[in-house]
DNA sequence: ATGTGC
């Protein structure tokens, strides 16, 4: 596999690709940096999702600070928010709100389970029944003092573990919250961000009593899912054993986000940015409307308050999805193991260590830093991925956060009402509104095998093992 | 992405 880096040349903006030149109009681009863009051979390139990458490229704010650097990740496409899937931008003196976008630490997490893909497809229908009431039919009972609510969003997970220790309620009493603790230095950031509760909606942080909040460990909708896999190979065996990785074995991969809470902070917020744009000054591109600390430093402090206050929520909303499906294996199977491999966010801004006044938002693009484990779902029905980040300039420190939509939602409906082949043969996915099969079908997105391989290659992460689905739910 | 929204 070919590594490709395309400048978006200054003047007029254009990609260079076997030989092929991918043309973008756009003004006002004359003095933005250069994007890269990485790809395997033979991908197509959205025209749409480089005027996105153009358009955060350009980005200034009158009263100071703009974007400093751009990349793309091999799965890069166009958002319908502005910002294309797969950007990743570092920014001096300003902060983006739109620029993460209203999905604030969508993210995955990965468990190994100690049971065979054999006895576990021995229980999968009374399996598939249990789960189908967790995540669908809200038959779990997960109860949220005022304190564990308001700790969860001032620490993240630490806060709200302390509170459920003092007082466990519900199925959190089943819990084992000494493993739970265990398991927050897996969590990237330490599953928390300093944010506060004021920023969250009101009705799901009380004064005191409890509060039985729905949106928690609910899985979202697109392409957010709770898959059951088996580990189909082991790649880096050294890593794997450490990482409590063997061939052959089950593990739970979770992709879903911070639900209604990162959709009230991220509208909230890009709200907000738009009123506070200077008077008289024209309009960013695509409503890309930035913070600066010239002359907002309390607006740009609060923003990153409120989208810490959202990502707590989305930490703890995969711990949650991943506890409801611990304890029904557990009533299945007896006490069977189950330990987090790691849990991460792919849609956050983050300071730049060491240097102040700087940030990198990835949206939809994993963290892949030196040593540190990164997860990259494949589409339903194919193949997921453990990797071992390398730290890599080239992206920023990261890599793609999956392998990317190749057509659109409403693009396969017409090709699914036309009976054309989806590559959902043998796909078990268990899901309540049938139009997901469609517009998460195999054929709606892009080859995760050449996605990964085109990173191996340009040395942005290693694999330690692959995994294929067993079931996949999604809402 | 969103207890979607015209």
């Amino acid at each position: 596999m070919q590594r490709v880096f395309a400048a978006l040349a200054r003047e007029g903006l254009h990609v260079e690709r076997d030989g092929r030149v991918y043309r973008v109009r756009l003004k006002d681009v004359a003095d933005a940096p250069a994007g890269e863009v990485l790809l395997p051979d033979d991908f197509p390139i959205e025209a749409k999702a480089l005027r996105q990458l153009a358009g955060l490229a350009a980005l200034r704010h009158p009263a100071g600070g703009g974007v400093t650097t751009v990349r793309a990740s091999p799965d890069f496409h166009p958002g319908d928010a502005g910002v294309a899937i797969g950007s990743i931008v570092e920014t001096e003196g300003i902060v983006v709100p739109a620029a993460v976008g209203t999905d604030i630490n969508c993210g995955m997490r990965l468990h190994v389970v100690d049971l065979t893909a054999e006895q576990l497809l021995a229980k999968r229908d009374v399996l598939v029944e249990r789960l189908k009431g967790d995540y669908f039919f809200s038959s779990r009972d997960l109860p949220m003092t005022a304190e564990a609510m308001q700790g969860l969003f001032r620490e993240g997970l630490a806060g709200w573990l302390s509170a459920v220790r003092r007082r466990p309620l519900g199925q959190l009493a089943r819990c084992d919250l000494d493993q739970l603790e265990r398991e927050i230095d897996r969590v990237h950031l330490g599953g928390g961000l300093d944010g506060d509760p004021r920023w969250a909606p009101e009705d799901i942080v009380p004064e005191e009593g409890v509060v039985r909040d729905g949106g928690l460990a609910t899985i979202g909708g697109g392409n957010h899912f709770v898959e059951i896999q088996v580990v189909e190979e082991v790649v880096d065996r050294a890593r794997a054993w450490q990482w409590n990785v063997r061939a052959g074995q089950v593990a739970i991969m979770i992709h879903s986000g911070s639900r209604g809470v990162g959709k009230h902070v991220g509208a909230l917020w890009r709200d907000r940015a738009r009123g506070l744009w200077p008077k008289g000054q024209k309009f960013p591109p695509e409503g890309l409307f930035s913070l600066s600390l010239a002359d907002q430093p309390e607006a740009v402090a609060g923003y990153m308050q409120a989208e810490a206050t959202a990502a707590n929520y989305g930490f703890l909303n995969r711990l949650l999805l991943a506890e409801l499906l611990r304890q029904r294996l557990r009533e299945l199977f007896g006490e069977v193991a189950a330990p987090l491999v790691y849990d991460l966010p792919h849609n956050i801004t983050l300071p730049v260590e060491g240097a102040a006044k700087r940030w990198i938002t990835r949206k939809g693009a994993c963290p892949a830093g030196v040593e540190q484990p990164v997860i990259i779902p494949g589409s339903m029905g194919a193949a997921s991925y453990l990797l071992v980040g390398r730290g890599s300039p080239q992206l920023l420190g990261s890599a793609s956060h999956g392998a990317g939509r190749a057509t659109s939602r409403f693009e396969m409906g017409r090709r699914g009402r036309e009976t054309g082949d989806l590559g959902l043969a043998g796909v078990d996915c268990i899901t309540l509104r049938e139009e997901r099969r469609i517009e998460e079908a195999p054929a709606a997105y892009k080859p995760i095998g050449p996605v990964v391989a085109c990173q191996v290659e340009a040395g942005l992460c290693d694999v330690v093992a692959r995994m294929r689905p067993l079931m996949t739910f999604k809402a």
